[in-house]
DNA sequence: CCTCCACAGGAAGCGCAGGAGT
DNA sequence: ACTCCTGCGCTTCCTGTGGAGG
C-alpha cells in the first residue's frame, strides 16, 4: 500500500475541476470496494460560509465527515484537531481529502491550516492521508509557505479554460438530451458559448444560460429558442442574483444601499463615501437603527461592491482628498425593484 | 516641489454568543 | 456556577496616499 501523492489542481471556475475530481474518486471508490481496500473520500468546499471558511470550522467539518459531532464554537482548535486525527487513525484506511476552493480558505484563514494538515500525514500510524487541493486562483500556490507548497503540490494538474468551440461541444451534448431536435434556432448555441467564453470559459454558466433561455422561450409560447431569448436569459439570471443578494444582506448593509438609492434620486450619479455616510446617519435616525462608524460603513461599501450591486473604485480628488467613487451598477428598473424590497425590509413608510 | 484633504485600509481589541470541562 | 475557548461584528486608533492647488 503506497502512500498516494498529494495533488494540486488549479484552473478557473467552470472548467470542470470539481466534476473531474468527483468522477475520478467515484471510480476509485468502486475499484477499492471491489478489491476490499478501505478507502474513504471526504469532500469539503472551503468557500461555503458558515461551514468551513475558518480553521476551526474546516477541521470541525472534517471531523463531522468521520461521524464526530463538533459544536460550532466552544472547543479549543487543537482539541478539534485531535478528535479529527483520532478519527482518521482509528483504523487501517486510506483517506482522500478534497479541499475545494482552497485558495479562499488560505486567503481568509492563513496557510497555517494547510501546514497542519500536511503534517498530520506524517504522524498517522495506521492510515494514509492524501490531500487534493482545488484552486480557482492560478497564482495561489506561489504565495504559499514553501513547506506547504512542496508537500501539497507533489503532483499538479492545470485545467485550462474552455474556449468558445469547446463550450459549443458541451452545449450540443447537453442540448441533445434536453431539447427536441430543431428547437434551437441557428446561432443559439454559438451565442451561448460566446457569452460564457467571455466569462473566462465557464461551462456551467453556459449551461445555465441555455436552460433559462429554454424556459423563457417556452413560457412566451415560442416554438423555438431564439437569439433574443438568450439576452433575456442573461438579464434574468443577473437580476435574480442581485435581488437575492440584496434580500439576504443584514440590515446595516441594506441601510447603506438604501442610502445610495436615496442619493441617486437627485441629479447626480456619482457619490463619495462621505456623502453616503451622511445620508446613512440620517436614515438610521429615522428608522431607529444604531449607526455604525464610517470605518465599518467603508468596509460594507467594499463588500457591496464585491457582490456586484454597486461599483466602487478609489479615486483621488487631489486637494479634496482620496475617497471611493461609488455608483449603482443596476439598471433603472432593477434599482426600483431593489428600492421596494428595501423599503419592506427596513420598514419604511 | 510641497501641502494637505478625505478618506482607504491595517492592527488591536472589545463584547457577545455559544459550547466544554470542572 | 464559573472558567476557558472560538467566531463575529464592530469600534478605536492609526498610518498611508494621489493629486489639485498653492
Amino acid at each position: 500500500m503506497n502512500k498516494p501523492s498529494n495533488l494540486f489542481i488549479y484552473g478557473k471556475t467552470g472548467t470542470g475541476k470539481t466534476v473531474s475530481v468527483k468522477y475520478t474518486t467515484n471510480s476509485l471508490l468502486e475499484t477499492a470496494f471491489k478489491n476490499k481496500i478501505p478507502l474513504k473520500v471526504v469532500y469539503v468546499n472551503c468557500k461555503l460560509k458558515k461551514v468551513s471558511d475558518t480553521e476551526y470550522r474546516l477541521v470541525a467539518q472534517l471531523a463531522k465527515e468521520f461521524g464526530k459531532m463538533i459544536p460550532a464554537t466552544g472547543l479549543p482548535t487543537d482539541e478539534v484537531y485531535k478528535i479529527f486525527f483520532k478519527a482518521v487513525d482509528s483504523k487501517n484506511q486510506i483517506v482522500i481529502l478534497i479541499l475545494d476552493e482552497i485558495d479562499q480558505l488560505a486567503k481568509k484563514a492563513g496557510d497555517a491550516i494547510l501546514y497542519n494538515l500536511t503534517r498530520i500525514n506524517e504522524e498517522l500510524r495506521k492510515s494514509q492521508l492524501s490531500i487534493i487541493g482545488i484552486s480557482n486562483d492560478l497564482v495561489f500556490v506561489d504565495n504559499l509557505d514553501p513547506r506547504v507548497k512542496s508537500s501539497l503540490s507533489e503532483e499538479e494538474i492545470l485545467f485550462p479554460p474552455y474556449n468558445a468551440l469547446q463550450i459549443q461541444d458541451i452545449l450540443r451534448e447537453r442540448a441533445k438530451l434536453a431539447f427536441k431536435q430543431g428547437v434551437l434556432s441557428n446561432g443559439v448555441i454559438e451565442k451561448c458559448a460566446a457569452y460564457a467564453a467571455r466569462e473566462h470559459g465557464d461551462a456551467r454558466r453556459a449551461l445555465e444560460l441555455l436552460r433559462v433561455a429554454g424556459e423563457i422561450a417556452e413560457r412566451s409560447g415560442s416554438q423555438k429558442v431564439l437569439l433574443k431569448h438568450i439576452d433575456l436569459a442573461e438579464n434574468k439570471i443577473e437580476r435574480e442574483r442581485i435581488l437575492d443578494a440584496v434580500e439576504t444582506q443584514p440590515k446595516q448593509f441594506q441601510a447603506v444601499l438604501y442610502s445610495l438609492i436615496l442619493l441617486s434620486k437627485g441629479k447626480n450619479l456619482v457619490f463619495y463615501t462621505g456623502d453616503i455616510y451622511d445620508v446613512y446617519k440620517d436614515l438610521c435616525d429615522k428608522i431607529n437603527l444604531r449607526p455604525l462608524t464610517q470605518r465599518r460603513v467603508s468596509d460594507i461599501i467594499g463588500e457591496l461592491d464585491m457582490l456586484g450591486i454597486i461599483n466602487a473604485r478609489i479615486i483621488s480628488k487631489g486637494r479634496y482628498g482620496r475617497t471611493r467613487e461609488i455608483t449603482l451598477s443596476t439598471s433603472k428598473e432593477l434599482t426600483q425593484k431593489i428600492e421596494v424590497l428595501l423599503k419592506t425590509a427596513l420598514d419604511i413608510d
